[in-house]
Order: C-alpha cells, then structure tokens, then sequence
DNA sequence: TGTAACTATGTCGAATCTGATATAATTTAT
DNA sequence: ATAAATTATATCAGATTCGACATAGTTACA
C-alpha cells in the first residue's frame, strides 16, 4: 500500500498537521485553550466597545491595568476564573458567556458602545 | 403615595425577594453560582450516565474521589477553572459545556451510558 | 520631534486552589 | 443486622493565581 505525502513527511521527522498538532496538544488542551481565546477575546472586544482604556476598564472590574492587560492577551497567569469572572462583572449573563465561548457573539448587544 | 407591602415590610425589618436577595447576593455573585451549580451537576450527570463510582470517574479524571465530591458538590474550594477542566476531560467539547451553563443539555448524547 | 496617553512585560507577597490522605457517614446488598 | 461499597467531610503541603507596583515599549497627536 502507498504511502501518503503526510505520512513519508512524518517519517522525515516532519511533524504535518494542524497548529494544535504541531504543538503537540491534546484534545483536553486544545478545548481548553480555544476556550481561554474565545473568552479573553470577548473581554478585550467589550472593553473596545465601549470605548475604554484597560486603565479605565481595569478599575471597572476591580483590578489592575497590568492584570487586564494579561486578561485580553490569555495570559498564562490568568485563570479561566478570573475570564469568566471579567465578563460577568462586564454585566453579561451566564447565556451571554454562553454564546461568547461558542463563538456565536462578540459583544452582547446590551453593552454600552457610548 | 402608597408604601407597598413589600416597603412596609422592609421597613419592618424584614428583607423580602429572592433567595438571592435573602442572602443578600450580588448580581455578579448570582450568575457565578448559577453556573458553578449548572457545571457541577453536569459533571455528576455525566458520572451516573457512565455508571460510574466517585473513586472510578475521579481517576478517568486524574483526580481522587474526595476532590471529585467536592466538584459535584459545588464546593467553594473548587475553582470554575476546575469544573470545566473536568468536562472537558469527560469527553465534552465547548458547544457540550456551553449548553450546560445554561441549562439547554443534562448530558450531551455521545456520552456513553453503557 | 517630543511628550502624553496607552498598552505590554516582569516580579512578588498574599490569597486561593489542588490532589492526596484519613476517616466519618450513608447507602446497598446479603 | 451487618459487612461492603460508596459518598461526604476535614485537613494540609505544594502549586497556582491574584492584584499591585514598577517600568518598558508603543501609539497618537500637538
């Protein structure tokens, strides 16, 4: 049987794939990590939307620029807690988190655009 | 103006509305525990679907039985960053956890029940 | 170009979360 | 009734995450 392309280049030590692949990522990391984007994503695009500084927002949501700033980028050092914890003090509901993740919505059609 | 009776109440003493309001929980502090309960009866629906034991379910997890009791329990000492982890190591994608928190799914149907 | 506003990065002590162990309480099966 | 299986609770040392601060880098605009 032959070989396919994919397969002669892997046995070459080249590794052919998705991103996910070449990071050599597991499924359970891959979720978790398209999770962490779609929600800190949702975070930066409120905090744009309503025309803020991350000074400004940061104090909106009881914390530091630096620590926004590391929210909006999926810093390593932020927690899927604190994520989901900016948006609700963003004033979204659970359903909104909901859609964000899915990426079904950028920024919920009730958030102040000034 | 009339006082309603909800204001004479208050007045009284009394704090009239929602289990919420009764102990006296924010907004923000509502939607989180609604959706750390939605997660954490959807990790224990997943379990009893699978017919599995704490101990056993608690190792396809890579966790010990008292911490996934805490999980199902919605113990304080379990972050949401926890929950969802151990949904996505049950198998489930971020579509299947989205419509666990809000409520839209019990247990999504690829999971087996044996 | 200069400088003010804004965003990004590095670090740290304190607070929180984790898996694990021990053991108590409850449920199930005989 | 009682032994076995399962679930619940308590505790803790190590790991992770937190807000804050300092400061570096970038962008906007006078």
């Amino acid at each position: 049987m032959e070989k396919s392309k994919k397969e002669k280049l892997k046995n070459a030590g080249w590794n052919v794939g998705s991103v996910a692949d070449f990071l050599n990522l597991s499924n359970e990391e891959t979720a978790i990590i398209e999770l962490r984007l779609a929600l800190s994503e949702g975070v930066k695009n409120i905090r744009i939307q309503s025309n803020m500084t991350q000074t400004g927002f940061a104090s909106k949501l009881g914390t530091s620029q630096s620590r926004l700033n590391k929210i909006e980028a999926g810093d390593a050092s932020v927690s899927l807690d604190l994520l989901i914890k900016s948006l609700v003090r963003s004033g979204l509901n659970v359903t909104d988190i909901a859609n964000i993740m899915v990426g079904k919505e950028k920024v919920p059609s009730n958030v102040q655009t000034i």
